[in-house]
DNA sequence: GTCTCTAAGTGGGTTTAAGTGGGAAACTAT
DNA sequence: ATAGTTTCCCACTTAAACCCACTTAGAGAC
């Protein structure tokens, strides 16, 4: 299970660390994809053949599902994770992301998230105004 | 599995460098035809040959099966990958595609697909429009 | 609290391979 | 034969992979 919240730096080669604690979970091979809200999604190999399993029963036919493909399999890379923990960030993800040199690694459930980390405030703070109504619907999902 | 997105050139000679990582999936012959949305599809040959199994057994009407077929079979080309891991795009299909110089590969599940870097990046924004109903799909899926 | 030890995060230099360009040889067509 | 392609091979450039060292932050002992 992976939480928490790391700021980390992308260095003049493009390298980012994964924080120490997430490393056994994510192993030596990760996949690094579009995320929602503009994050990316790190997976451990083994999370992200499920998610690609289950991406593989949409149907080619329909624009819509192809668009939708594309955007979660061409917008994925698989990187290995160097001997200090390291993974290459490619071009084309870090500027979805807007990732500058800080950038905010975090932990959700069975993947991590990389975050600009302007844009992780920013989110932080939106969720914070919003947190009574978020506390809400945690009661109707029975969370607490 | 192929995934990710890689920038490169078609030179002078029509030869165009497979990605990679792309390489060992891909093997020594590929399949080049008429992709979906104005982009190349470019098949192992393994892969190729449940394609057009699949095809001979489509269930439209006969005069679009037809015509479908045509497009997909007629526009298919058998192409060598040489010592470099390159291969050679025909003209017609490069037309098609409104291939120039820079170009992108992609990897979706089980092909390839080659689109004229301008295409790709107008097809990228109008991804980007829909993320909002993209990420709808995406729990609809079950994926996240 | 402070000192020490350890490990994580960062940075740089070297090596290797990928991507690209161009020349020589072979083949075709004129 | 000759001009124009196509194919094969090799060379160059640059970026990624690898290795090692330094710095800093955290853990533990005193």
């Amino acid at each position: 299970m992976l939480i928490g919240e790391y700021r980390h730096n992308i260095d003049e080669k493009k390298r980012l660390s994964l924080p120490s604690k997430f490393r056994k979970e994510l192993g030596g091979k990760v996949v690094i994809t579009h995320g929602l809200d503009h994050c990316l999604f790190v997976f451990p190999l083994k999370a992200w053949k499920s998610v690609s399993e289950k991406l593989a029963t949409l149907s080619m036919g329909a624009a819509d599902s192809r668009k939708f493909n594309r955007f979660m399999l061409a917008g994925a890379t698989l990187a290995d994770v160097d001997k200090m923990g390291r993974i290459l960030v490619p071009d084309f993800l870090r500027e979805y992301a807007g990732l500058k040199s800080k950038v905010v690694v975090t932990g959700i459930h069975d993947r991590a998230e990389i975050w600009d980390e302007r844009k992780w405030n920013d989110y932080k703070k939106s969720v914070g105004r919003e947190a009574d109504q978020l506390a809400e619907k945690l009661g109707e999902v029975g969370v607490f």
